[in-house]
DNA sequence: GACATATAGTCGCCTAAGCGAATGTTTGGA
DNA sequence: TCCAAACATTCGCTTAGGCGACTATATGTC
């Protein structure tokens, strides 16, 4: 069985407290999103990414699901009432911060045109902005 | 001047991720508390709550008054507005922690007769628990 | 001025955590 | 069956941070 652990309020916090995971979530927003994405729009080392995703998922904030090469990560809420308030305010918090914003515009422009970014040929969209028409593009 | 550094949001939450820390910010509450409730209240070495205190202070999280012999802490709202509305949220879950709740029940009970705590002899109240009556005691 | 009190800061040790570089693993396709 | 793609994990290094023990500072009192 699953190395469930109980749901540590130190370690949330803690997982809030890095830059690049506070991108990471506001990449992700309300959709499910490919790893590849992360590594383009944010620009680092892939294992980078991969590191602090792995951090995210030990604090329970995160889930992933397979679907054949691709790796989909989507938010999931914490157990504790509490601390589901303060994720969703944290991600509402991170929307109006330019430069999440500014995260957010490249992804959708990615998206639209996924062949112009060599990481991204052949990936999957994000589950919501793929029924949503792009008006910028 | 005082030196007064830009708000780091990573500081900000890595400030709240550590247990010793939120049970400061949970006694402190909407009052200004003497150092010396805390050391009673969490039992610890008084070097390792001052130490937090000063983690707290440089994250801009509280900010201390003097009087005396005695520094009055008390909580201060980050300039962000996403921030304050997250340590608002933040102070509201704790209150419904059993843990913290029973921290707050030691406070009040101890500002009740702080005579029979030999490091609270001659320390000031709390601000804004020495205007209630306790009817606890 | 000497001394006690209240609190802050320093030191040495240890663990957590971030990073780049290298390596492993899983999957799909030729 | 071999290879490439997409991620994950490990390793070695460096820094941040927590802790106990000790020391320093500021204030009030005698």
């Amino acid at each position: 069985m699953a190395a469930k652990q109980t749901f540590n309020v130190e370690r949330f916090f803690q997982a809030l407290g890095d830059n690049t995971r506070l991108r990471i979530l506001n990449l992700i927003g309300d959709q499910e999103i490919c790893v590849c994405y992360f590594v383009q729009i944010l620009g680092g080392p892939q294992p980078k990414i991969s590191r602090h995703l792995a951090y995210l998922r030990s604090a329970g904030i995160v889930a992933v699901r397979r679907e054949g090469k691709w790796m989909h990560y989507r938010i999931v809420m914490p157990p504790h009432i509490g601390a589901a308030q303060i994720l969703r305010q944290t991600l509402g918090w991170l929307k109006e911060e330019k430069t999440m914003q500014a995260d957010r515009a490249r992804l959708t422009k990615a998206c639209c045109s996924p062949a112009k970014y060599a990481l991204l040929e052949g990936a999957p969209l994000p589950t919501t902005i793929q029924e949503t028409t792009c008006e910028a593009c």
